[in-house]
DNA sequence: GCATTAACACGTA
DNA sequence: TACGTGTTAATGC
């Protein structure tokens, strides 16, 4: 099924992209490195599909992946954009239950895998580590929330910007600072908006100084600002 | 009217 | 060369 993706173990460099890792203790850690390995999957591969019964904890060591489902009449959903550092599949692995949504990459990336049996480990014996899970669901919960108030009645502008401010969330992609290494290509599927239609977008919020673009990345200089994106006159 | 698609020129890695 | 960016024209809701 997933002849493309290749597993292997994950290297020294790239510990410092799982931003849980400092947080164990030194037994805890060496029991997390003997069962976490790391899938290589090239842009369009599927890390999982909705209906899939939850085995693994997820984390991007490097790249960008997208959370989405399908609907009846063939369009997309995008949940969220998952950066370096973003860690996901908690919620349903706790429960086992079977995915709802798809895992797309939307990029060449790098993701690590964390059995169950090890997850649950950490989450029974480690404080720190069910702190990093809280702060996590609350963070997450607090973007959907924000989703539903907002969503529907933003304008291009508006969701692209909300789309970058969600990719730069320190507490869910912890490995992201203010330079986000995305193409207007892939912000487009994460947006949901065509890929012209960010490129004037993002010159706008350019124009006002939030962003200053670059290739394949965009630099944000106002990160506040993110937030209050004034509806404008179209020239 | 506004967004999307398609197509093209040009710049960059 | 392959890919990302910026722009325009045609098309559709």
């Amino acid at each position: 099924m997933q002849a493309r993706v290749r597993r292997r173990p994950i290297s020294e460099q790239e510990l410092n992209n799982i931003p849980w890792l400092s947080r164990l203790t030194d037994a805890e850690r060496s029991c997390v490195l003997e069962k976490l390995y790391v899938l290589d999957v090239q842009p369009g591969d599927f890390i999982l599909h909705r209906g899939d019964t939850a085995r693994n904890w997820f984390g991007v060591v490097d790249g960008l992946l997208k959370a989405a489902v399908e609907t009846e009449g063939g369009d997309t959903i995008t949940y969220t954009g998952l950066g370096p550092g973003g860690w996901f599949g908690e919620g349903t692995l706790l429960k086992q239950e079977l995915f709802g949504y798809n895992v797309q990459a939307l990029r060449k990336s790098s993701v690590a895998c964390l059995p169950y049996d090890t997850f649950k480990l950490l989450l029974e014996h480690s404080f720190p580590f069910c702190w990093f899970i809280m702060d996590m669901f609350n963070e997450r919960l607090a973007q959907f929330m924000n989703t539903v108030e907002t969503d529907r009645t933003l304008v291009p502008e508006q969701r692209v910007a909300l789309t970058i401010k969600r990719l730069i969330n320190p507490v869910l992609s912890p490995m992201v600072g203010n330079e986000l290494q995305i193409t207007q290509q892939e912000l487009s599927y994460l947006a949901g908006l065509s890929r012209q239609r960010v490129n004037r977008a993002l010159q706008h919020l350019q124009k006002l100084g939030i962003i200053a673009i670059s290739y394949g990345t965009i630099k944000i200089v106002q990160p506040e600002a993110l937030r209050n994106i004034k509806t404008i006159d179209r020239g």
